[in-house]
DNA sequence: GTTCTCTATAACAAGCGTGTTCTATAACGT
DNA sequence: ACGTTATAGAACACGCTTGTTATAGAGAAC
């Protein structure tokens, strides 16, 4: 249940190809061949970057006649972020009041 | 100057080990052998993974007597989190109001 | 049912990553 | 200078990843 996602989840993310497939697919589901069209790789290759984000939960998959969608789920980037953001006090300062305004308090003016 | 960093990065977070690692120089600095020690593995291993998150630009090392001394710096993590930020919108509609703080802009209250 | 389209799998090659052990280098203490 | 401590590098093994091409399978159209 604990499995270590993120070990995928990074993983996934280390390939510039498949984060461009990522983006691609933030605008709408897409076909195996649409998605492989822009790519200077093969079908098959495109076919493996799909299975290793699959694998990483970070899209799921349905058919249509004979075209297979790729469907962006974004949850597993959500938990990388969550990840992150314990480190977030180390770059930004401004991180602690946008926490507070996270917070679903009202914020307070900027300067007292 | 473009260089794609975030393979390195996300590359670099992909292990297990290397997260660990980030994870305990968030408290402070570490030498390599305390650095190595709760881990199941070799000293060179660990001077190796250094090795990967400097690449990455994740840590910068400085020496004290004979010990090398890592520090922790967050700026790539940053980076990282940008990208990721791109797909908040897919998991939190709280992300609307969320960037509109962060803008810069002086809070407004909650409710008009 | 045959054919066409779309996608997945098989089989293979090459490169990279991670781990090991053994050894070299660097800084300090005496 | 010599020894001690701390870290890096060399050499090697092994598995994983990515890519290729060729082929198989699943569904639609006719």
């Amino acid at each position: 249940m604990t499995m270590d996602r993120l070990d995928a989840v990074f993983g996934a993310l280390a390939d510039p190809t498949r984060r461009a497939i990522l983006a691609r697919l933030a605008s709408g589901d897409l076909a195996v061949g649409d998605l492989a069209a822009p790519f200077p790789v093969s079908q098959p290759a495109i076919s493996r970057h799909l299975k290793v984000l699959e694998g990483a939960g970070l899209i799921s998959r349905s058919r249509r006649a004979t075209a297979r969608l790729s469907h962006l789920e974004a949850e597993p980037l959500r938990q990388a972020t969550s990840w992150l953001a314990r480190y977030q006090a180390y770059w930004d300062e401004r991180y602690d009041q946008l926490d507070e305004v996270l917070a679903g308090l009202e914020p307070k003016p900027t300067d007292g």
